[in-house]
RNA sequence: UGAGCGAACCAGGUGAUCGCUGCUCGCUUUAUUGCGAGGGGAGGAAAGUCCGAACUCCACAGGGCAGAGCGCCGGGUAACACCCGGUGGGGGCGACCCCAAGGAAAGUGCCGCAGAAAAUAUACCGCCUUCGUUUCGUCUUUUGGCGGGGCUGAAGGUAAGGGUGAAAAGGUGAGGUAAGAGCUCACCAGUAGUCCGGGUAACCGGGUUAGCUUGGUAAACCCCGCUUGGAGCAAGACCAAAUAGGGAAGCGCUAAAGGACUGCCCGUCCGAAGCUUUCGGGUAGGUCGCUAAAGGCUGCGGGAGACCGCUGACGUAGAUGAAUGAUCACCGCCUGAUAACCGGUAACGUUUAUCAGGAACAGAAUUCGGCUUACGGGGCGCUCAGACG
RNA sequence: GGCGGUGUAGCUCAGAUGGUUAGAGCAUACGGCUCAUAUCCGUAGUGCCCGGGGUUCAAUUCCCUGCACCGCCA
């Protein structure tokens, strides 16, 4: 279990804001009952993870809730995502509520490996 | 027990595992690259952006007008529209709370409908007088006299009474009159002037004089007094790919257009072409600004209080697709139910245990001082009502 | 983060600059025209003027405050 790296720098997020803009013409896209993944496999070999969460789902505290569970997924989760595409995360207005448990059951299957 | 008022306070805790982000130290790397250790890491409102400042740039922030803001008095403060104390007014049985609270006798405007009339008062009904006309009664031989009534009648006097309205030009009583009226008088209310006393002042108390009385609205224009240049950390400074060819400085010329300084005027500055010198300017991106602050706390002193002075130790988040977290365990808190002990006739209360549920509002973005709004909790002091003793 | 603006009929907008009366177009319903539909003509309905408080006799309008939406600034 100690060498399992469960880490999250910067080098593990999307930063720039054309990444974000470029999601939309994406065609590999998860929906899901609260949220909506997208999958940008221009960039292979890289795994990168990028979360959108507009005024649409809550006030600050639950969009800060919403997008630290999505954080905390991807960090413990890493050797079993893929690792070839930038993941775009877009949280829908009914996802302020979730808990872990919830979250993860939902994206293991947008995001993990088959 | 119930209802309520006030001023403060807290904003779950501990541990484990896995993370995020600054700082310090050590090692390391081309490179704050990577690793390790230590230590720090959201709020009372961080919110709304409603005021006030610090700070930065615009010219060193200029003159006048306009505009905007404020508006009882005194004090506090860096400043304020904030705070404290008081005055006046209003609300509440009360504890206590609320008030944009200068001027309406400087001027202008507005006051729908209703009503006679809505601000120089007027005169619809009514009341009264005179005249005209008509009719009845009565006296007289008659002309006519006296008395009463009427008129879509005329002229005049009134404002007591009437209804309307948010508001009707002081109120009550007496005198007075043809009828009436502050027309006169007494008392009361109110206004203005003046005098005395108290208070730093707002203002309060009392006397006296006047006219007998001058509606509301300034969160309508306005007048008076005071304050006020504009933008805002996405301010601003620096480094600097790609792309495009220009940018900067100086000379020159100062007329105009234009631009900057504030909306306007004045004033000031820049400003065409040309020549010379020079290589920078700048988007993406990055660095700085960036956290030590009109700081809170302890003690002493001053003050009625806001607050001030001295003293001591403390050193308190700095992110930038944006950190400050996730999971688990235990403890603590609140609510409800059940049970037990104790107190009590009882309602019920304290404590303990078990079960179930809950834990609000909300996330720094340059930084402070306020205001406003959202919201969980327990204790303290006080008021009113009821019950029991 | 900062700055600015807008909320009126089902929809798009007027409105009064200065308080007392809420309007237009489209849409809707009904009637007429037509064999029928559309067009056209006529008639009608409709508003807590975004919420709360204040000033005023009276507020959609003036003032304060909250909510929602929109735009601009590197």
């Amino acid at each position: 279990m100690a060498n399992i790296d469960e880490s999250f720098r910067k080098s593990d997020r999307v930063l720039k804001r054309g990444i974000f803009l470029s999601a939309h013409q994406s065609r590999h896209v998860r929906r899901s009952r609260h949220f909506v993944v997208v999958e940008l496999k221009e960039r292979a070999g890289e795994r990168k993870l990028g979360i959108t969460a507009s005024r649409r789902v809550g006030n600050a505290v639950q969009r800060n809730r919403v997008k630290r569970l999505i954080r905390e997924f991807f960090r413990r989760n890493k050797s079993k995502i893929k690792n070839d595409a930038y993941f775009i995360v877009i949280a829908k207005k009914n996802s302020h509520a979730l808990t872990y448990d919830e979250v993860f059951n939902e994206l293991s299957r947008s995001m993990f490996k088959k």
